[in-house]
DNA sequence: GATGAATGAGTGTTCATTCAT
DNA sequence: TATGAATGAACACTCATTCAT
């Protein structure tokens, strides 16, 4: 568990969402790991390997927190169960945006996403397409039970997670993450989503 | 204009704002600037000195600009004045995030926040407080105008700003602006607020 | 046989003579015979044990090649066997020179002769010395035998021998070594013994 | 003229023609340079740029060498001039193979030509191939004028060529070259060349 | 017999910068 | 104004080797 391997990664994940990947160097590593730099090779092929595996772990991760959001949709056949939407955003933020391990790797693509074509892939696909899939197919969910009236849950979506997303930058993704910056995010977008939906037509059932 | 002191500026920031500040080295520069070096230290201290420069012309830039809004607003006195908010975002759309100069610059702060805390609160007062601000008081001014009657107008214009810049990362801040994005960042800009002002009570006079 | 120890000498020694001692690392045998790289210090004191072991293996054969060589010689007292300088060669070309193990090791000390003084001595004696010593032998006993009336035994050795070893170097130690090279060797190395002892005068009995 | 340019070569060639080119590191050049190691830089993009820079020298000396050598043998159209075979082998070996410059590109190549493919055959073709066919030229040129009675030259050639070869390993291409060892060659080379020519029509007009 | 883990010494290379000319 | 030449500090990485298990 306190494996080589783990501080490894632990001590670059930390150092790479601080400063990015290039910022870093292997002296800065295993400065922190306290080992010497030879002996990052036993365990990684290269420095390029340290980053790989951080995001292969976090695509494994976002992929099943993903999945379970979406099953949690196809529960609701038809009839809302209580507070379904709440689950889903409560996921979303505590497990997602906000939990230690992602938030790190989120804050690395959002800088590395400049440098890599690779990077800006990844943070495209878990940070835009993929919520977004997920909030068209909730819009669309509801629009099919008659409960909005809006036909295109699209640009619903957007319109919708633009301010998630402005929130999170503002809160979660620049300086260091805490209980003070979680609550601000947490107070900014609970008021923000109440609001949303009584304008959209009291659908909100919080 | 064609002095060498301004086409090391004009390359620094077409390089960096692509690949950003450390990933550029004074050769990459220099290659396309077709001079030597050491040359570069004639007419900078250093490449930070550069940076330093456009950040500095970037400002400059920035503050005329929002003076120019604020002007407009307080030439409004107790009646709007035909499309008055219209030349506001038009201002703010077409000289400010999609002006090449000021766009490069902004790119180049998007980038180099993570690594450097004075781009940081450079791109935090330019592209989050100040234009919010402004925002805030043209909605405060609605609000005492009795044209609005939500009372938060802080709030509002987070709400009002988010999408803007959201559709301003997705059109242009991430691959080359040109013609297209260009359009793509219009269309969807201006749909969202008119149907922004439908909503919030038909105060859009377009 | 299958043990370890000897896939490691194996191993160590095809790629020794492809690409020469120091451009073959440890990684590089142990990835061939798969174990790991700490596993080789168990048979072996260090990397430079395994190339002596494989010229001290070198060094017993070709004495040995050598010893049988010479008492085919001394057999010969006043009259010559029947094909005995075929024999002769024979045995020198395709138990040494294309000797799958032989032509390995001597490809090695080709390589390592210009990085190593031991290697360049262990070279020069396999390949020039004592190969050449015999051949004067040879000639001497000719001489003594009034076959040949040449004084030189020794200069006539080296005459004799050189494109023997030119044919060597074109056929058998450049890219690998198989049936076509060796034919190709064994043709131009049989039609040149033919002209030479034809033009030395008729003393070879084929 | 003590360019440090020219001193990184020429310390480079001394040092890769000892131990060949791996064996040799930037250090090593450096420290003889008497220059930093990222001076060398400034000088050449990179290690193999040394190299190669050596080796396209090597090959527009050897290129002028070879014409002239021809243009020797052109000139003698029905009858042979004076001396004129003295005069292509002393250009061979005093400008060739013991110039100072050129017996040591060809000790580098006869080193690398192991580890590198392209050496291999810059090595090949001017000492084998480019040699031997000058010689072959040579050799047909006297069987037309009626001197020689021998029909192929180019076998010929070989049979000529390889003893050459033969002392030109043992005298000027292992060890340090010097007055003892150019004259150990030239002794040996000349001995043989006249014995050469007596067995073969005492076409040899020395 | 074999290996997981670690390491010191070294390699080629890049980079921002300096300074005399 | 510009540049040729040089450099110190850093960088990612390789390699032979050691040693406890």
């Amino acid at each position: 568990m306190n494996a080589t391997n783990e501080r490894i990664l632990s001590v670059s994940l930390d150092l790479f969402s601080e400063k990015g990947y290039s910022a870093v160097s292997i002296r800065d590593i295993c400065k922190q790991v306290q080992i010497k730099e030879s002996s990052v090779y036993y365990h990684f092929k290269n420095k390029q390997a340290i980053f790989d595996e951080l995001i292969s772990r976090f695509q494994k991760y976002a992929e099943s927190m993903m999945k379970k959001l979406e099953s949690v949709l196809n529960e609701q056949n038809n009839h809302l169960g209580d507070n379904f939407y709440m689950s889903v955003c409560d996921n979303f933020f505590e497990n997602y945006l906000m939990d230690e391990f992602c938030n790190k790797v989120i804050r690395l693509l959002l800088i590395e996403q400049f440098h890599n074509a690779e990077a800006k892939k990844v943070y495209d696909y878990w940070i835009f397409t993929k919520p977004l899939n997920i909030q068209s197919e909730v819009f669309e969910m509801l629009i099919r039970m008659g409960i909005l009236c809006k036909a295109d849950g699209k640009y619903l979506a957007i319109k919708y997670y633009a301010p998630i997303f402005f929130f999170a930058q503002k809160w979660l993704f620049s300086g260091k993450l805490n209980d003070e910056t979680k609550n601000g995010f947490r107070t900014d977008a609970y008021q923000y989503i109440q609001s949303f939906f009584a304008e959209i037509g009291g659908a909100y059932n919080g």
